[in-house]
RNA sequence: GCCCGCGUGGUGGAAUGGUAGACACAGAGGACUUAAAAUCCUUAGGCCGGAAGGCCGUGCCGGUUCGAGUCCGGCCGCGGGUACCA
């Protein structure tokens, strides 16, 4: 008897299905459509676990969906820009694209064997500058539609390398490749006005039913939406007056200090004439602009000797402090401090000795803030001393409404809706980026880029030389040429922006992109009224906030530039996170710089972790998120040609529920080779059968058989697919026992092979093929469970006795309450327990369980 | 720091508020074999017990409920994001 060779199956009904073009995207007006997509990789050049798991699970849905008779659009493509080119470029010598091409071209090739049903005649990667070109429309038209600003922005500065670096190449303050102390400094750079649309894009949130609710949660903390009031407080001095913004005006009567950032325009000022000022600003500076490194870092200040006026007590003087804890990109870069009922307030007070008063206590409570402010959440009553809104006991949530009416009606202050979202600064100091269509022209100013000349194409070399890449810096920059054009509006010489966009910019509309990808415009409007909305979304929850924000902000820019129908409003109907795959790190130290090696080149025994190459013992950070940049990553196509793709395939499905990070492990591939090799043998055997066909134990497997697919489709629903492999294997155990009649083991064998299909193809066309099923199994409706075949004669109920299980009975599925009632009371261990008396509760939950109460 | 998750046997995990540990891995025992591999069968949360059976058990502490892995409050640990990694 033959054995299961998968190497040889795959291919050949890889082959089998393109020769049909079974996965090409088609319009059909006969059928639904179903556009179910990825996120689309970043080239890094070798496939890993977490890609295997992302596109098998995408590919399950696509197969799933085109069994249940649905047009079915599932491309892939590569999110292809970003600095690892440039790094690989800086470190090893070539060109950005060069290695960014070839990595894609052996990620295709490490794909294709996997056997996703994908359309491979829509890919693209995002710096084809087919691509890119389409993007740069996109910019000019979102910059003539008021998308589109530029204004100031702080970025990190090696003043060594004299290069921008992102906060990736920032560690502990110092340039990663010069370990120099990295500055802030200001340029000027475009951005997307995200903010405007903040209000849309948190409403919007509440219809997305098939999104995760951690991901609308997030995404609306991100926005994060404050009421909240701005106050002008007058300074002494009679200079204009300085704005604070709060959201906790229920606490203005403890206000003691004003705090202001060190950008904000009143630091500035004093910054030439105040020597001590400045040296904390410039201190400021120097620190990371990451959110984290800011609220970690040490709350720190100095009093600008300016003095303010309680807007309410007149005759209390406020002094004006600088601190390194206001954001000036938040509300108005300003805020008054209540040490009283504010944790870093009151730290801020005790440290520099400023007066601590309360606006409110607890009722009953008068008691004096010590090391712990006073924060009631809002909803807590709280009792006011002497509060100018006139009111005594109530929630702080009335009383900040009451404050801000108060204020308004006095004419005091304004109340004002806020929102945390930025705008979204999308330029980089970077070669490997879309270039950003603007010509700055020193007649005319800034002007827009003409669409005749797009698309800006990046330079492959610098005239006659390739370009340098091992300077640290922007190669657009320093090119000879590059920069040098005629103004597009009077032609006179001007020069070209080098700043490109943001790699999330690529990956903002790609999704639209692909409902039409040779289209000579961004999209093509009768192609994404058909295929738009994306109706599965699958891909990382790191991407939870930024990339899927962005991707809603795009949707609509491209509704408002005419790109997308008005109907797409939402880029992503339904989304699934998928956990991560997670390796251990293999670390070691070189000169103070940390090295991570691949798990390939590392050798596990006696619980550590050893360099092949020199045997030197490497440190083992557990479990982490696989990511180029640690080379923690596993690399597929060992399992593939040693086991083959649908073992792959079945494996990451099987071990570990979708949303949840599986740590890669290589021990439960061979687990999954021996079950297909079972059940191809079953197949195979099947095949074989001769005799009656009918036998003994038809029913109960054809029951079997109904039951399974009902799980198994339920499974696929729902994204339970290890729960479905699950019951695939049980399904198997019972039919390698079954000694049911050849007809009804076929059609157990073929159901099988579809119920598969999704997660192994090949294997179940195969078993198709040999079960003499007409056509293909990939083109095969899904079966369908037979009611009739799921009741269920008799039910085993549980018997609690204090909600302890001691006993169990079988009884028919429709029997009565109140006859399940008498049977338990007859019950031994009932019986037993009650000791002649009365139970104080009886609880049956028919079908389910029987709790008695003792 | 802040926002969001997650925590169940030796391991991955299953479980609409209703029999905790399905299914699988590794393990142990057995069959087949000269032997091994492969395959098949059996077994398995911990503790006590010869057995029947009992007690404990889903990170920790507390609460709601007839009943909590699941809901609520407070902790601890780990992970993701934190706006220039993608």
């Amino acid at each position: 008897m033959s054995r299961y060779d998968p190497i040889e199956i795959e291919a050949k009904w890889q082959a089998a299905w393109d020769e049909a073009g079974l996965f090409t995207a088609r319009r059909d007006a006969s059928k639904p459509k179903y556009y179910v997509l990825e996120m689309f990789p970043y080239p890094s050049g070798r496939l890993h676990m977490g890609h295997v798991r992302n596109y098998t699970m995408g590919d399950v849905i696509a197969r799933y969906k085109a069994a249940t008779g649905h047009a079915v659009l599932h491309p892939m493509g590569f999110d292809a820009f970003g600095m690892p080119a440039e790094n690989a470029a800086m470190a090893s010598g070539g060109h950005p694209k060069d290695w960014t091409y070839a990595n894609i071209d052996t990620m295709v090739e490490q794909m294709k064997p996997l056997g996703f049903s994908l359309d491979w005649t829509r890919m693209f990667a995002t710096c084809d500058p087919e691509y890119y070109g389409q993007q740069q429309a996109l910019f000019l038209d979102m910059l003539e539609a008021g998308l589109v600003d530029r204004k100031p922005a702080v970025v990190n500065w090696d003043p060594v390398d004299m290069t921008v670096l992102a906060n990736e190449q920032v560690i502990d303050g110092k340039g990663w490749r010069s370990g120099a102390e990295v500055e802030k400094r200001e340029l000027t750079q475009w951005f997307f006005k995200i903010s405007d649309m903040a209000d849309e894009l948190l409403e919007a949130l509440g219809h997305l039913d098939d999104w995760p609710a951690k991901v609308r949660l997030m995404q609306e903390n991100w926005i994060g939406m404050s009421r909240g009031i701005e106050i002008p407080f007058h300074r002494t001095d009679g200079a204009d007056p300085i704005i604070c913004y709060s959201t906790r005006p229920d606490t203005m009567r403890g206000a003691s200090f004003i705090a202001i950032a060190p950008d904000h325009p009143v630091s500035r000022a004093l910054e030439n004439d105040r020597p001590d000022l400045a040296d904390f600003i410039e201190e400021c500076r120097r620190m990371d602009t990451t959110e984290a490194a800011l609220e970690k870092a040490e709350k720190k200040g100095v009093d600008t000797g300016i003095r303010v006026k309680h807007p309410v007590y007149e005759d209390r003087e406020l002094p004006v402090w600088i601190g390194n804890f206001v954001l000036m990109d938040y509300g108005t870069g300003a805020v008054f401090g209540c040490p009283a009922h504010d944790q870093r307030d009151l730290d801020f007070a005790r440290k520099y000795d400023l007066p601590v008063q309360n606006a409110f206590y607890m009722p009953g409570e008068e008691v004096d803030v010590g090391t712990e402010a006073l924060v009631p959440a809002k909803t807590e009553p709280v009792m006011f001393i002497d509060h100018f809104a006139g009111i005594e006991t109530v929630t702080s949530q009335e009383a900040i409404d009451a404050t801000i009416d108060w204020f308004e009606s006095k004419d005091l202050g304004t109340g004002q809706t806020k929102y945390r979202l930025r705008d979204w600064g999308l330029s980089r100091q970077r070669y490997w980026g879309c270039p950003i269509p603007i010509v700055y022209c020193d007649t005319c100013g800034v002007v827009p880029e003409k669409k005749d000349n797009l698309p800006i194409e990046l330079p492959y070399d610098n005239g006659n030389e390739p370009i340098d890449f091992s300077i640290p810096g922007n190669p657009l920059d320093r090119h000879p040429t590059w920069r040098d054009v005629p103004c597009p509006s009077c032609g006179a010489p001007a020069r070209r922006e080098t700043d490109t966009m943001d790699t999330f910019v690529d990956s903002s509309w790609y999704y639209a992109r692909f409902t039409a990808p040779r289209a000579e415009t961004p999209t093509d409007m009768d192609e994404a009224r058909y295929w738009m909305n994306v109706d599965q979304y699958i891909g990382g929850i790191e991407h939870a906030i930024l990339h899927l924000l962005y991707s809603r902000f795009f949707a609509r820019a491209m509704i408002k530039t005419g790109h997308l129908p008005e109907g797409a409003g939402e880029p992503f109907d339904a989304l699934f996170t998928q956990g991560m795959v997670t390796h251990a790190i293999y670390k070691s130290d070189a000169g103070g710089r940390p090295v991570f090696h691949y798990p390939e080149e590392v050798e596990l025994k006696d619980g550590g972790a050893f360099l092949k190459e020199d045997g030197r013992e490497v440190e083992i950070v557990p479990s982490a998120k696989m990511s180029k940049s640690k080379n923690n990553v596993v690399d597929p196509q060992a399992i593939v040609s040693a086991f083959g793709a649908d073992t792959a395939r079945w494996f990451v499905l099987s071990d570990s529920p979708p949303e949840r990070d599986v740590e890669w492990t290589a021990s439960g591939a061979e687990a999954a080779y021996k079950h297909l090799s079972r059940v191809w043998n079953l197949s195979a055997k099947i095949a074989e059968m001769t005799g009656d066909a009918q036998g003994q134990g038809d029913e109960e497997l054809m029951r079997e058989m109904h039951k399974t697919i009902r799980d198994v489709t339920n499974g696929v629903e729902s994204f339970g697919f290890n729960a479905a492999i699950a019951k695939l294997y049980a399904f198997a155990a019972t039919l390698s026992k079954s000694k049911a009649g050849h007809a009804a083991q076929r059609d157990a064998i073929m159901a099988m092979a579809q119920l598969m299909a999704p997660m192994t193809p090949h294997l179940s066309e195969d078993i198709w093929a040999a079960q003499g099923g007409e056509g293909l199994c990939a083109a095969a409706p899904w079966p369908k469970a037979d009611p009739a075949m799921l009741v269920e004669a008799s039910v085993t109920m549980p018997i609690q006795i204090n909600g302890k299980r001691r006993d169990e009975i079988s009884v028919p599925a429709d029997m009565p309450k109140e006859e399940i009632e008498k049977l338990v009371l007859a019950n031994e261990a009932v019986v037993r327990a009650l000791d002649g008396g009365q139970p104080k509760k009886l609880i049956v939950v028919p079908g389910r369980i029987v709790n008695v109460v003792v």
